[in-house]
DNA sequence: CAAAATTAGTATATATATATACTGTCAACT
DNA sequence: AGTTGACAGTATATATATATACTAATTTTG
């Protein structure tokens, strides 16, 4: 194989990989009444509640006007929800309400497990080796961009 | 690191990863006025042409009702276009138009070029491991489904 | 301190994507 | 041959996502 070919064969195999993984997880989360999206947002609430919609947005990788439309649809649900940020009232800061809590505390170790058993068709050797190479990847891209 | 979590964290790991590639993809589709899902659709009737929306459709893994929008749109800009299928009145066979032809042709050595510049922030014997690595993986998760 | 610039959230237009229901066409089977 | 079933494409409702423009509140700065 050329040598400049495996870089990009292995971005197509990337997304092909990324894609077959990532539509079982929408699967599981269908089962639950749940999109991919608001998966997200329960689980980054799960661990840092509190957080302004803009923070939640950067986290995610997504527009503070796509976050409107998301929170309003899952405050409608009844799983999140906004107070008031007294210190400043441009400020809505998100919260799990009981419901969303529960669903996240119910759904969170069958998609570690989902993901283990996927990832467990590797050897555990591979898998350290499949996250190092991408570790280092990640890191040479974020001094890419830094330059 | 405890053996079982290395494989969730590769999948984590692999989720910015390609996050990260796809928005430097994004990025440069834009410039040449195009989003990702067209990029794709010039991309697959450059190296395929005369295909139904349907076959197309399975190809990029969307449904064929999302395909009818798309192409209504890329038949409104002038990339491609729908013809008749005499064998079957029921489909839509798909061409490129020579501005569509064009467009594919100027951009594809750019985006391959935008690739491998990333990839090869990895060493070549880097890349020829991920390369197999993933496609490994993506050979036993295909052999999963089958079960 | 007052004006200007920035920030948080919302509203709207557009693009992508699914699920569902519908139309028209083709194929299969009795 | 005619009915039934399957298939290709479209229409529509809903969800996600961006870009843009807007409002209200806060910060910066002259």
């Amino acid at each position: 194989m050329d040598e400049q070919a495996a870089g990009f064969a292995a971005w197509m195999t990337m997304m092909r990989v990324h894609q077959q993984i990532q539509q079982r997880v929408i699967d599981l989360m269908a089962l639950h009444g749940l999109t991919l999206a608001q998966f997200d947002v329960l689980l980054r609430l799960h661990y840092e509640e509190g957080i302004t919609q803009q923070q939640l947005a950067d986290r995610m990788l997504v527009t503070k006007g796509n976050m409107t439309g998301l929170i309003d649809r899952m405050e409608r649900q009844g799983w999140v929800e906004r107070r008031a940020d007294e210190q400043d009232r441009r400020s809505h800061l998100l919260y799990l309400t009981e419901s969303g809590r529960s669903k996240i505390i119910e759904i969170l170790p069958q998609h570690k497990n989902q993901i283990w058993d996927l990832m467990n068709l590797l050897s555990p050797g591979q898998q350290k080796n499949l996250l190092e190479l991408l570790q280092q990847l990640e890191n040479l891209l974020k001094t890419k961009t830094e330059n």
